[in-house]
DNA sequence: CTAATATGTTAGATTTATCTAACAATTATA
DNA sequence: TATAATTGTTAGATAAATCTAACATATTAG
C-alpha cells in the first residue's frame, strides 16, 4: 500500500508526464509539488524499489506500467469524488478540487464503486477529462467543451455531459449525435450562445447551457 | 491544525471518558488504540502543550473544554459520515465506519455542511447516538431503539429516525408523540413485533420497521 | 504491611518525509 | 569551447509518530 506522500507523486507524475511525453524532470516535479528536489530525488529512488518509477541517474523519471496504472487509479478516485460533489451534493465547480484532493487518498474500493454507481459509470467528467475505469484504462482524449471553441472551428460531437433525457430528446430532435461534425459560424457576443451548422441544418443556436454540455474533438 | 494521528488520541479520550466519568487512563487509551503506553504517554505530554488535554504524572488524563470540543467535532464528522452513507449511498450499516473513520480526517467544513444540510439536520444518529452540531454541542442521552427493549420495561419516546412524511402520519394515527410514555407488553418471538400499551391505546402492535425506528429512553 | 502485579515514565532507537548545505553533472550562452 | 547557469545528487539534520528496554510509582492481595 502507498503512503499519501506516494500517492501525491504519483498523481504529480503522472499528469506531468501527460504534458511532457511521458518524460519528467526532478525539477518539474519539485516545482509542481513544492518539495525541494533532494526529496523528490529520495523519493524516487524509493518508488524505484518499489517498482512504480524507472529512474536512472540524471535521467528523466518515467513511471512504469504498474506506477502508471496506480496513478491512474489515484486519478479516477479524484474525478468521480469531484463529479459526484457537483452532481449529487449541489457544490460549485470551482469549490471541489479540494475537497477531491483529500477524498482521492481514502481507502476503499465499495465507496467509489458506490460514487461510479450512483454517476452511471461516466468515462468523461464534464470539464472533458477521461475518467480512468476500474483498471485504471482510460480513453486518451482530452475533450473541449463547444461553448469553448472559437469562430470559424470544424469540430466533432465526441460525448454528452450529464445526459438527461429531456437534453436527449433535445439533440435527437436537433438531429446532434455522437460523431456528427459542425462548423462554428460565429458566437453570439452577449449571451455567448454558438451559431452552428451541419448536414440538413444550416444555422442552429445552442444556448451555453447546450454548449457547456457538448464535449467536441477538432477535425 | 491537529495532526490525524492527534485527532485520534482526542475521539478516543473522549469516547472512554464518556463511559468513566470523565477519567482515563494511560493504559486504557493505550489499549484502545492499539499503541504502546510510552506512545501514548508522549502524546499526552504534547497535548497538554496544545491545551487540549489536561495531564499530570500518574494521574488521570481529562480533555479540556477546548479539546472535548474538538473531539466532539471530530465525532460529529463521522457521525454525518454514516448517516451520509447510509441515507444518501445505499450503504449497509456494517460497511460504512471503516470508511467513516477516514472520511471523519477530511479538512473542509462546507463538506460536512452539505451533508448535514442534505440530511435534514438530525441531531440523532438512527443508532441513536447524539450528532454534536456545529459548535461540538450535543444531547447529552444515548437512546435505544424501541426495538432493542426487553418485555416489561416502561420507556419514554425520544426521538423518531428518518422522519418521512408517511412515518409522521402514521405516528401522528396512532397518537404516538415525543415524550409519549409506553409499557411494553410482550415481544411477538417470530417477527419481533413490539405490543404495547399507553394511554388511550391498551394494546398497539408495532412491526420491526416502526420500533426500529422508534428512540426511546427508560423511565 | 510487605510483596507481587499492574500501570506509568524516561531514555534512546527507528521510520517517514521533509529540509539545508555542499558538491557534481548537464545545458546554455558568450 | 570555456564558463555561467541550471539541474541533479549526496550527506547529514530535523520533526512526527512510533517502538523497546529499563526503571519508577501505584494498586492489589496475601
Amino acid at each position: 500500500m502507498n503512503s499519501l506522500a506516494e500517492e501525491n507523486y504519483l498523481k504529480a507524475l503522472f499528469t506531468l508526464a501527460a504534458k511532457n511525453n511521458g518524460e519528467v524532470s526532478v525539477n518539474d516535479l519539485s516545482r509542481h509539488l513544492d518539495i525541494k528536489m533532494p526529496t523528490v530525488n529520495s523519493m524516487m529512488k524509493k518508488l524505484t524499489t518499489k517498482k512504480l518509477v524507472y529512474y536512472e541517474s540524471y535521467k528523466p523519471l518515467k513511471l512504469t506500467e504498474k506506477g502508471k496504472k496506480e496513478a491512474a487509479l489515484i486519478i479516477r478516485k479524484h474525478r468521480l469524488t469531484e463529479m459526484y460533489l457537483v452532481e449529487k451534493m449541489n457544490f460549485g465547480w470551482e469549490q471541489v478540487h479540494e475537497i477531491a484532493e483529500q477524498i482521492e487518498h481514502i481507502k476503499s474500493p465499495e465507496f467509489f464503486a458506490k460514487m461510479d454507481e450512483l454517476l452511471g459509470y461516466p468515462q468523461i467528467d464534464p470539464h472533458g477529462s477521461p475518467i480512468p475505469d476500474k483498471n485504471g484504462k482510460m480513453i486518451w482524449k482530452e475533450y473541449k467543451k463547444l461553448s469553448e471553441c472559437t469562430k470559424g472551428s470544424l469540430v466533432k460531437i465526441a460525448a454528452v455531459i450529464n445526459t438527461s433525457n429531456d437534453f436527449l430528446k433535445f439533440l435527437n430532435e436537433k438531429e446532434i449525435h455522437l460523431g456528427l461534425k459542425m462548423k462554428i459560424k460565429s458566437i453570439e457576443p452577449f449571451d455567448k450562445s454558438v451559431i452552428v451548422s451541419y448536414p440538413k441544418h444550416a444555422s442552429e443556436t445552442l444556448s451555453p447551457t447546450v454548449s457547456e454540455r457538448l464535449l467536441v474533438e477538432k477535425v
